[in-house]
DNA sequence: GTGCTATGTTGACGCTGTCAAGATAACATC
DNA sequence: GATGTTATCTTGACAGCGTCAACATAGCAC
C-alpha cells in the first residue's frame, strides 16, 4: 500500500496520524495544519476529512496515543507503604522525562485545546480518565490511601492533589515560567520529598 | 473623547484593552481576533496596529493586568512559621478564586499562547517574575524558608514546588481535568494540608 | 499658513478550517 | 463479466484570520 501516484492512499488514516506526530513534535499545534498535513501525505487538502471528523478528532486521536503511553507509565509504577521513597522517585522522573521528551505531545494531551476550546472525543476521555484511575488505584492497592494528612482518608483527594503538583511542575517547566529546565533535577527531588511528607503514614498524627 | 464619527478615536489604546478584557473573558483567547476587537472599538481592521505591534503585544499587555493584579493579591499575603495554616489557607483560596474568577485570563498568563508560542514581552517578563519573586521572598521572611523538606533548606525550591502544585490544580480545574469543579473547596484544603506536611518546620527531622 | 507626526483607512496577500459537488476506484451482488 | 453501491480522493469556494503597503486625515509645533 501507500503507491505513490496513486488514486487512493492506501493508508491515508495511519499515514496522517503519523506525520501529525512528526509535525506535533517539531512545530507544537500551531504549526499543524490539517492542509500542511494532506501535502506531506501527498495528498489533497480535503482528503483527511474522510479519516477524521475534523481537526479536533484527529488531535484527539494523537492525544489519546500519548495518554496510552503515559498509561503503560503507570502500569509499571509501584508505592510501596512501608517505604514509598524509591518507588514514588521513579515515578517523578519518569512523569517529568514523560513530558519532556515530548513537549507538545504532554501540551496537547493535558492542554486547553482539547478539553476546553475544542470538545474531546468521548473515546479520548475515557482513556484520559482510565490512566488517571490506575494512578488512584496504585495509590490505595499500595497502601497509600489513607496518609498522615487530615483528607487523607480519600485516596482520591490524595491523588487529585500530588497529581496537581506533577502536573503543574510540568507546566511550569515546559513553558519556561518561574521553573528552568536546568532547575529540573532539583525540582523533581523536592516535589518527591513534599509528596512524601503528605504520604508518609502517621508518623506524626496519632 | 472617544467620539462616535469622528476620525481620531481619542483613546483608542486604553478603548482596545477594555474591550479586549471583555472578549477574553466572554470567549477566550481564540475568541479575541484583532478584527473583532477593531470592529468593536468602532474603527477599521489594522487601526490597532498604530497602537500594539501585533497581535502578541496586546495580549502580553493583557497577561501583564493580570499579574498585577496577582500582585496585589500576593502582597496581602502572610505566612507565620509558628501557625502557617491560616496564612496559608487565605492564600491558596485567594489564589484559586483569582483563578476561577477570570478562567482565560489566567490561561492567558500562564499559558503557552505568550510563553511558548509568542515571545513576552520584556515587560511581561519583569512583572510576572516579580510577582513570584514576592512569593519567595513573602516565604522567607515570614520564617518559611528553612522547612521539613531535606532540600527546604532554599526557599527558591520551596516556592517553586508550592507554586506548582497550586498552579496544576488549577489548570486541571479550570480545563476539567481529573478535577471537578465542585471538588475545588475539598481539594483546596487538601493543598493547603499537602503544604503544610511541607513546610511545618521540623518536628519530625532533628 | 506650513509641514511633521500620530492616527485611521482601504486594498491586498497568504494562510487557515470546512463545506459542496464531482471524479475515481474498490468491492459486493447479480 | 456487468452493475450498482460505497469508500475514498479531487477541485472549487467561502469566511475568517494576522499583517503589510499605500494612502487619508487630523492635530500640533513652528
Amino acid at each position: 500500500m501507500t503507491h505513490p501516484g496513486r488514486y487512493h492512499h492506501g493508508d491515508l488514516h495511519a499515514a496522517l496520524l503519523r506525520e501529525a506526530a512528526v509535525l506535533l513534535r517539531e512545530q507544537g499545534v500551531e504549526g499543524l495544519s490539517l492542509r500542511r498535513l494532506a501535502e506531506r501525505a501527498g495528498v489533497s487538502r480535503t482528503a483527511p476529512y474522510h479519516h477524521f471528523q475534523d481537526k479536533n478528532a484527529l488531535l484527539c486521536a494523537l492525544a489519546e496515543d500519548g495518554f496510552r503511553r503515559l498509561d503503560r507509565l503507570m502500569e509499571d509504577a509501584a508505592f510501596q507503604a512501608h517505604d514509598p521513597e524509591p518507588g514514588l522517585r521513579r515515578f517523578v522522573r519518569g512523569y517529568l522525562h514523560f513530558a519532556c521528551d515530548d513537549p507538545e505531545q504532554y501540551e496537547l494531551m493535558f492542554g486547553r485545546t482539547l478539553w476546553k476550546t475544542g470538545r474531546p472525543t468521548e473515546s479520548l476521555r475515557r482513556v484520559a480518565h482510565g490512566c488517571f484511575r490506575r494512578y488512584v488505584d496504585k495509590l490505595e492497592a499500595d497502601g497509600l490511601g489513607a496518609t498522615a494528612l487530615p483528607g487523607g482518608a480519600d485516596p482520591l483527594r490524595v491523588a487529585q492533589a500530588s497529581w496537581a503538583t506533577l502536573h503543574g511542575l510540568c507546566r511550569l517547566l515546559l513553558d519556561g515560567i518561574y521553573v528552568d529546565r536546568q532547575d529540573m533535577e532539583a525540582v523533581s527531588d523536592q516535589a518527591v520529598a513534599l509528596m512524601l511528607a503528605a504520604v508518609r503514614p502517621a508518623e506524626r498524627t496519632p
